[in-house]
DNA sequence: GTCTATACGCCGATAGAC
DNA sequence: GTCTATCGGCGTATAGAC
């Protein structure tokens, strides 16, 4: 905690972000690393322990912002735009930290505490979808039997849907970038597990919102 | 195309999908294939140009299973037992195959081939969930307007469900073997996504099937 | 804080004997 | 078909000078 600026820690997380963002979690090396930022390994291996260290650093940070995009607790009121605005921002967090997702499962199999980490995440981010559902429900928003499982099958499926959207759309499109439009249709991908239940007037009025996102 | 055996060729392919499905993909290199199957190097490099082509081989057997399961066409009479047998059949070659759908990013960005292939498998794959889709609809299962991309939006959530269901369990479960009843939990997850338009009666009827196989 | 230099292991892959 | 032997490369990580 000194109050000197540290600034290739920093650099080498936003670069080492950028990179796995591109090239996969697993194909950045720490010397491939060092070669882009132009420092050398032992100037690495001073700020951060090994390349765990890294990573977890990386995750602590999409934790952050993650956290905050949610909503430490449900909004009071949830008018569409509140609801499209939800998404929006969730996912522009999941796209900025899409490494995490695509390689997720090779990451916290050689690391145990972020898998532990990882797993409260999760669980946190389910309750939090089925908080919203069950307001959405209670709002009338949501034609839906009142029942704790249902909302939790939901939270489910929309937090599969979320969580692989983006990696959906680095394997189908292959190279191409990914724009704003494409993460649109991942909400709408979202929002359509909830179709058969909308109340017809809030369906439409938030598709209406997300078209002037896109 | 000799007739004599080449059974070592057998033996790494089925050695290798086990040992990927267990550790990933990334974690499995010819060094310890060889090892575990107790051959040479020499030997395994006899039988495979490089390891990308055990990996096609892999995929091409595993493309075989699922036009199989899949079906090659709709089937005629969507009764309760063969929409529910539909994804029973499906998900256990998902299962059979996990190393690849949980390291697919990984394995499609090194290998351009398997890239295309994995693709137009997908668009099939797609296409034919939308027609099943599309048929329950025909049949007065699904209340559900008639529109081709309706059932295009039904498939995606359906795939995008189906083909991360068991990355989810392996992330979510830790290590803890993945059961028989954790697929049919996929399947009722799968089955939600029509949730909302479905005919209470074939729910049910579906749902009943489900519990059975359990 | 940052550098140079380097150890060590594993990985993919090949040559060539049997 | 299968083996032994081996190569070059890259990955993580460390020691120790500046």
């Amino acid at each position: 905690m000194s109050k000197v600026k540290t600034n290739n820690r920093t650099r080498i997380l936003a670069s080492c972000r950028a990179l796995m963002n591109k090239e996969g979690a697993q194909a950045i090396g720490t010397t491939r690393l060092c070669e882009v930022l132009e420092i050398s390994p032992g100037n690495l291996y001073y700020h951060f322990k090994n390349k765990e260290e890294i990573v977890r650093a990386l995750f602590a940070e999409l934790e952050t912002d993650l956290r905050v995009a949610f909503g430490e607790e449900p909004p009071s009121s949830l008018t569409p735009k509140v609801f499209a605005d939800f998404y929006i921002k969730t996912l522009d967090v999941a796209h900025e930290n899409r490494f995490f997702f695509s390689g997720l499962l090779h990451l916290i199999r050689q690391d145990d505490v972020l898998a532990t980490d990882y797993l409260s995440l999760q669980d946190w981010a389910l309750d939090a979808l089925a908080a919203v559902a069950e307001q959405a429900a209670k709002e009338g928003h949501l034609k839906i039997p009142n029942s704790k499982k249902r909302y939790r099958s939901i939270a489910i499926n929309t937090w599969l849907i979320w969580s692989n959207w983006v990696r959906y759309l680095e394997i189908s499109k292959q190279g191409d970038a990914i724009s704003r439009a494409d993460m649109v249709l991942g909400i709408e991908q979202i929002f359509d597990v909830l179709s058969g239940y909308l109340e017809p007037g809030y369906e439409s009025a938030v598709r209406r919102h997300l078209k002037v996102v896109r």
